[in-house]
DNA sequence: ATATGTGCAAATGGTTTGCATCCTC
DNA sequence: GAGGATGCAAACCATTTGCACATAT
């Protein structure tokens, strides 16, 4: 988790981007994030952090599209109302995402990539890298805790 | 598109449902939308229809969730920030989406929506009709008109 | 007759922005 | 010292909701 801090700041250095207090707290509660999470989501475990929130609403926001921008992060299409980031993957993969309850699951399918990167290409797309989002309409957890016939939760 | 009016206000019907004349407004919009829209490009489509507004914002955000829920419509995570729909399509069908125009492209491809099904089966997820969405970093429409290097473009 | 649908306007929630101030390079 | 970075609060934008009124069945 160091290495990718010390590895993020030669990234800001290199862009010609300053390297502060804020931003050194915020890219530190992202490496300890879960694979996915929202802006809001770094926003809390920033706050949570030290006392009364070691960066402001505005700068996380600001220092995440920054990183977008950078590479740093990439930005996934998993929720509705609200984008959600996740590391820049060294290793391709893709997102299995539940309609019902939110619930995202990552894979690595060679194949699946391949002809996705393939079908892309012929048709003009830049193929090196495609982000692959996989809905379906519920998985087994979904229809385990159906039991009571609620509708569609919330949070991923 | 008549037909899909009529298959529409049956669907309605069976589903207890009642039809009304900003329901059929509505949708009589939608037919005549290009595949993709967003809520409130539907909403400015009836609007303009007839001087005033032949809905409301309330009426036609409520009738989009509706229809979505009776499998009328399906929605698709193409942008952020707001949601599209698309009409639930007979055939299976993926989009390619430029992250950086936004543009979007439906594909058919067999063979990739096997893989993917079989992916989400292997996984527990309900695989009958999943979507894909492919992103990728950019098209050939883009790198021609980054000729003057424009940052990323904004509505689809 | 009665549950459903509608419109309005206000509330919501995530995200962005203007501006004065601060601090890194 | 200068320009990038920050914080605050207000602005934004898509979407949702409460409530009184209208209407399809």
């Amino acid at each position: 988790m160091l290495d990718r801090i010390r590895e993020t700041q030669a990234t800001l250095r290199r862009a010609g981007l300053r390297w502060t207090g804020p931003r050194l707290e915020v890219l530190g509660c992202l490496a300890a994030m879960p694979q996915h999470f929202s802006a809001e989501e770094a926003l809390e475990a920033v706050g949570r952090q030290n006392g009364r929130g070691a960066a402001s609403r505005a700068t996380v926001y600001r220092f995440l599209a920054e990183l977008e921008r950078l590479g740093v992060l990439r930005k996934v299409q998993l929720a509705e109302g609200h984008s959600h980031y996740e590391f820049a993957p060294r290793r391709e993969h893709c997102h299995l995402v539940c309609a019902q309850c939110g619930r995202v699951e990552e894979v690595q399918s060679p194949r699946l990539e391949q002809t996705a990167r393939r079908l892309a290409e012929e048709r003009g797309f830049q193929a090196q890298a495609p982000a692959i989002e996989i809905t379906v309409s519920g998985c087994e957890r979904c229809s385990r805790e159906r039991t009571g016939g609620k509708g569609r939760a919330v949070r991923p």
